[in-house]
DNA sequence: CTGTTAGCGCTTTCAT
DNA sequence: ATGAAAGCGCTAACAG
């Protein structure tokens, strides 16, 4: 069944039925001729020969790590509450970080004339080094969740997680005069963003700041341990993730230290991980729904070519529950 | 930049170049000359203009209740990482179990002639009471991950958790003789098979049951307060999904209990959330990644129209950590 | 306002 | 083996 079809039975011309079908203006008669056969065989037209004829699959994509960590997961799913019901349909492509993966996916979306990419992550910032691929993207909309991409129309959504954990550590502060160290996670510019926030604010109250590193997101049992052996009077520890906080506080305990009271402990993401351990856990709310909202709605903007903004930061704010 | 523009740059017919594009036979000569300008030009033919000839875009969906559910996500990663390196999109769907939502899912989904769909969850099976969306299916690949749809080509992927969970309450059996309860989440088929695994090892044992449910995943600690309360001296407690299993165990803790000793308790799907609580815990393994690997290869192999199993069961296994 | 017609980019007969 | 031409389903410019 196609407009042919539709057009034959309402005894119209395919150009009415395509008229009809984009509530362009035509006799009201037809309209109704063409609408009762639309509606008898509850036609949909194809959005294969509508993306031939004007390029365009009412598709777009959300590039991300890696679907299964709850922050982008959360992200996904919010554009696709905003979108889908406007008829977009939402590629997700997990790219693990890997440039080859990246470029990959960014190829077959751009073949199929996707309408928009939404990047998550500061993560995605490498691909301003590799120029073929933004002239690729062109004039494709491009929306990126705490990051910035060199291409013509890109906008930026960004929560201000340097002021984030600079909140957090002053916040810290002010419970304890102790030692308080950092567990940093991945070495992305907003990993670096974050732990610059906490070196701020210890600076800043001539503390001694002490940064632990790792690149596992499960392993923050590994510096917990380091910390309780290098500094057992801890009086703190600042995570840059929830997870990190989690493991972190489910190891402490095991050494004995009661969380909230001898160590306050504190995460990032305010994710429902702050919620699963029996402690549960302070963490800089960085806005996941907010921000991805705004990645949806300005996304469609774009794509509708209206005013759009190119530049949106949001302010954090702190969840606090028991662990600090 | 298309076929026609390579064709007349390397010198030859758009029909040489769609052969070559196609990997099909042409004189050497030729080959060369077309490749020098498809390379030169990295040209990657438009999947809009294809898919509009052979009604196929290289797209897959995946329909799932809410992608935030780290069973989903995780089903959706795995079957992105088998698919997506063959070159198809994968389309995310989170139909949160609406009806309206799901048909209008798939209406957008064939109207791109989706070249094949995976339903995640027994929660699907509901679309058997609506004909006319599963004539609208067609003949288009069907992958049911624990559910089954009556339509043309569907292929059923299962873990068998009546099995599940009756092995779990077995071993559970063997380590204690006290009260054992089961905390039931949601109402789907799959729920209830697990419940009746549970109901079956009891009954074996000569035992009395004790079910308590919950609508609500994050809700675990309601019926658990009721446990121990109707039961102070319950001595086991198996859950049919982690995060109850999570929110029980805190709650238990709270509430004195000493878990893995005084009370055993078990969840099910051995998601990393098995390791989030200070108590590792003992769950049900239904092989979410093999499962949805599975999945994946098994709609490529329909989409191919190759060969395929049209029913799959998969053994379940108990993944023995400290909470039981 | 309506219908005719020419694309959109590719695949696929069907002659050559 | 190759190329000309028709066709996939739709939109849009243009003529009426």
């Amino acid at each position: 069944m196609n407009i042919y079809d539709i057009a034959k039975e309402a005894g119209v011309s395919i150009s009415t039925v395509s008229k009809y079908l984009n509530n362009k203006n035509i006799k009201p008669e037809l309209r109704e001729r063409v609408e009762a056969v639309v509606k008898k065989y509850n036609f949909k037209p194809s959005a294969l020969g509508r993306g031939l004829a004007i390029k365009s699959m009412k598709t777009i994509a959300v590039l991300v790590l890696d679907i299964r960590d709850p922050y982008y997961s959360d992200t996904a799913f919010e554009i696709d509450r905003v979108l889908s019901p406007k008829g977009y349909r939402v590629i997700i492509c997990n790219t693990l970080g890997s440039a080859k993966s990246s470029t990959t996916y960014i190829d077959s979306l751009l073949n199929i004339n996707v309408d928009g990419m939404v990047f998550v992550g500061s993560v995605f910032n490498f691909l301003n080094d590799y120029p073929d691929v933004l002239k690729k993207i062109g004039d494709t909309p491009v929306v990126c969740s705490n990051g910035k991409l060199n291409v013509k129309r890109c906008s930026e959504v960004y929560v201000d997680d340097f002021k984030g954990v600079y909140d957090m550590t002053k916040y810290v502060l002010s419970k304890t005069s102790g030692k308080i160290a950092y567990i940093k996670y991945f070495n992305t510019q907003s990993a670096n963003r974050k732990t610059n926030g906490y070196l701020k604010a210890i600076e800043e109250d001539n503390k001694t700041p002490y940064v632990y590193c790792i690149d596992n997101i499960n392993d923050g049992a590994i510096p917990t341990e380091a910390i309780i052996k290098d500094h057992a009077d801890i009086k703190a520890i600042i995570c840059g993730e929830d997870l990190v906080a989690l493991s972190a506080i489910n190891r402490l305990i095991k050494a004995g230290y009661k969380i909230g009271e001898d160590v306050l402990v504190t995460g990032y993401n305010a994710s429902k991980y702050c919620d699963l351990s029996s402690v549960h856990i302070t963490s800089v709310d960085n806005k996941v729904q907010e921000i991805s909202n705004i990645c949806a709605v300005t996304l469609e903007q774009m794509i509708d070519n209206k005013d759009y903004s190119t530049k949106v930061v949001l302010e954090p704010s702190i969840s606090i529950k028991e662990s600090a």
